[in-house]
RNA sequence: GGAGAGGUGGCCGAGUUGGCCGAAGGCAGCUGCCUGCUAAGCAGUUGUAGGGAUAAAACUCUACCGGGGGUUCGAAUCCCCCCCUCUCCGCCA
């Protein structure tokens, strides 16, 4: 009964700003069809509401009177009958209010986040913005091959094999790729816990829907999710779901805030509608490997967070000496959820282009609101969404390629940058037949 | 998997012959008073969401006692379904 258990977009908000919803749904190629739904079944359930309300406190008020009349010992049947005749209408009119309010909801729960003033306009990632670059260009004295012949050739990555087990998009690492995909972990994950101020947490790896629904991968892309089978449970696709909802229905203090996470799970992504894309390596698997951040932030302070959470996922490709760029994503190009998005693409040789190994976003409030999560100002002031944020730090498998194809050498051995050789037992590179 | 117990406000915890319960009491918090500091003490106050009213308040209405449905004029209290937590047994990394 007019309780959102469900937030999503700020329900006032739209009522009072259509023009700038339908702005926003412009700018990211939506169908404003789902807003106009909205503000049409809005306008009725508002009006149910009020009837029903109306209705309620009149009822209360008899129910009141007959209890009275009832302990005097006097007769109340007429009154009953009248009550009876309201309790009535008001099931039918709840009823129907039922119905508006489903609608309204699912509406609104399938309307994207509002891209922030700063964010470049365009239709495609080719409106993309570049921001800055990191580290240099490797220079190559022969032609740097693709990752996954290196990872073949040296024995560390088997594809056939890890499709044997569990078809495409499944790759089974062995020896020093395993080890390499191990040692890439800890060292992000001690990097942001002891240098960038994070703290690490495991959380499940699969999750119920209302986590999904909070983060907002339901109820639009449940397609791209692993299901469980007989139970209401998914794989996540990444670790932002779990990490966020741990303050999922709660009220945090000021003082608490901000609030930083650092989480390594594998992620699982179905992958659908990428038929055909990246079929070959590393780059696009149903089971992969992230380090993830995630922040929680005070309304004020939540852009200054965003350029220091994507600084700090940046500063794992610096240690690393990897060559990469900072994009802006243009509106068109934005997830769902996000109000603004920086992609961290590494540069590959061995595909001659940059790919995206982190994308590092400010939900503002709309994941909060999702997944109510508040805090309470220190002033006594009412409770106020808190400010959601989340980026890679980095997507592992990504890393491993990038370590593959920047620091290959001409006769298919694989060097370990340097930062990474304490995690990696001291080991220098990777020979054919080592381990 | 089997057998029990329970889910109430920030926390603890009353309330199950239906009405006076948004909900006693305690703790914590806040505001005054008082005590030369601290502790104790006295009085008041303190939930969330939506609507109305207002310059803003005061004020007022509706809903919320794990979730959903039912009975009833009326449910935290009765009935049904689901979820979750805890204890014991079994099983297991």
């Amino acid at each position: 009964m007019g309780r959102w258990k469900i937030g999503m977009l700020d329900i006032k908000f739209a009522r009072e700003n259509p023009e700038k919803v339908v702005e926003a749904l412009e700018k990211r190629n939506y169908d404003i069809s789902v807003f106009d739904d909205f503000l049409e079944n809005e306008k009725e359930r508002k009006v149910l509401l009020g009837a029903v309300e109306n209705h309620r406190r009149e009822l209360n008020e008899i129910s009141g009177k007959i209890d009275i009349l009832r302990k005097q010992g006097e007769d109340t049947a007429d009154l009953k009958v009248k009550a009876k005749d309201i309790s009535n209408t008001i099931k039918t009119q709840e009823t129907s209010l039922n119905e508006y309010e489903e609608k309204v909801k699912n509406a609104l729960l399938i309307i994207p986040n509002i891209p922030h003033s700063s964010v470049p306009l365009g239709k495609t990632s080719d409106d993309n913005v570049e921001i800055r670059k990191g580290g240099s260009l490797p220079n190559f004295t022969f032609t740097p091959r693709e990752h996954g012949e290196i990872g073949e050739r040296l024995g560390i990555l088997d594809f056939e094999r890890g499709s044997k087990l569990a078809g495409a998009r499944f790759t089974l690492y062995k020896g020093a790729g395993a080890l390499l995909e191990r040692a890439l972990i800890n060292f992000m994950l001690d990097a942001h816990t002891r240098e960038n101020g994070y703290t690490e947490v495991l959380p499940p790896f699969m999750v119920n829907r209302a986590c999904m629904t909070g983060t907002g991968q339901l109820p639009k892309f449940e397609e791209d999710l692993f299901k469980i089978e007989g139970w209401d449970h998914f794989l996540i696709p990444t670790a932002e779901v779990p990490v966020t909802n741990i303050f999922r229905d709660e009220i945090l203090k000021e003082d608490e805030l901000p609030i930083y996470y650092t989480a390594y799970t594998p992620c699982f992504r179905k992958e659908a509608g990428s038929y055909g894309k990246d079929v070959k390596g590393l780059i696009r698997q149903h089971q992969f490997n992230k380090v993830e951040l995630v922040k929680f932030a005070k309304p004020e302070t939540s852009y200054d967070e965003l350029e220091r959470l994507t600084s700090d996922a940046e500063k794992i490709l610096q240690k690393l000496k990897l060559h990469y760029r900072v994009v802006a994503l243009c509106t068109g190009d934005m997830g769902f959820s996000s109000a603004k998005t920086y992609d961290i693409e590494v540069w590959l040789p061995g595909q001659n282009k940059y790919r995206e190994i982190s994308s590092c976003s400010n939900f503002e409030d709309f994941q909060a609101r999702r997944a109510n999560i508040k805090y309470k100002p220190k002033d006594g002031g009412k409770p106020r969404f808190v400010h959601t944020l989340n980026g890679s730090g980095l997507a592992v498998g990504r890393t491993l390629v990038a370590i593959l194809e920047n620091y290959q050498q001409e006769d298919g051995s694989v060097l370990i940058p340097e930062s990474l050789r304490l995690y990696m037992g001291g080991m220098e590179k990777i020979s054919k037949g080592d381990l």
